[in-house]
DNA sequence: AGTAAATTGTTGCTTATAGTCCGTTGATTT
DNA sequence: AAATCAACGGACTATAAGCAACAATTTACT
């Protein structure tokens, strides 16, 4: 399930970083409650937000999608 | 804005398999006029629906974000 | 050229859910 | 014990998603 993928992404890269979710959420200035619930696969994000996040990190949604987290569903 | 992108993006892809809107909405099991304004760049697009919208074209969503379409914001 | 068909754009509406904001709880960690 | 962090809940607002009907545009053919 991508959901579950995606939150996963973000993790991985927020651990990467050494950023708790209020932090990191606050970077993209989005709410930390929903950083946490993106993480753990509840929610069905939308681009721009996906987009938010993945500046944060500085990095492309390319990037982001370059994982194999993301091979086979 | 990623909007624009991402429907500039699916446009061309579509364009390259010479589909209709009509048969590709199809295809993605979406609504056709929902894709029209996604192409658009109307619509902030969820995950889910871009990748169901991935699998219909048979790419991943790093092959999707892979285009110079995305370079500079 | 004209005109019919196919394709795309647009409007307006409903409902489902994305996303925000307030807090609490339990587990670490120092 | 105090601070930090992640999971969780409830209530609320904003908006994504799905749909119908129609308008406009492009394509194709005589």
């Amino acid at each position: 399930m991508i959901r579950k993928q995606v939150g996963l992404r973000i993790r991985q890269i927020r651990n990467d970083r050494k950023l708790s979710q209020e932090k990191a959420a606050f970077n993209a200035n989005i709410d930390r409650t929903y950083w946490a619930s993106v993480e753990l696969g509840r929610r069905n994000i939308s681009i721009i937000n996906l987009e938010k996040i993945c500046i944060s990190f500085g990095i492309s949604l390319k990037e982001f999608f370059n994982s194999n987290i993301f091979k086979g569903e």
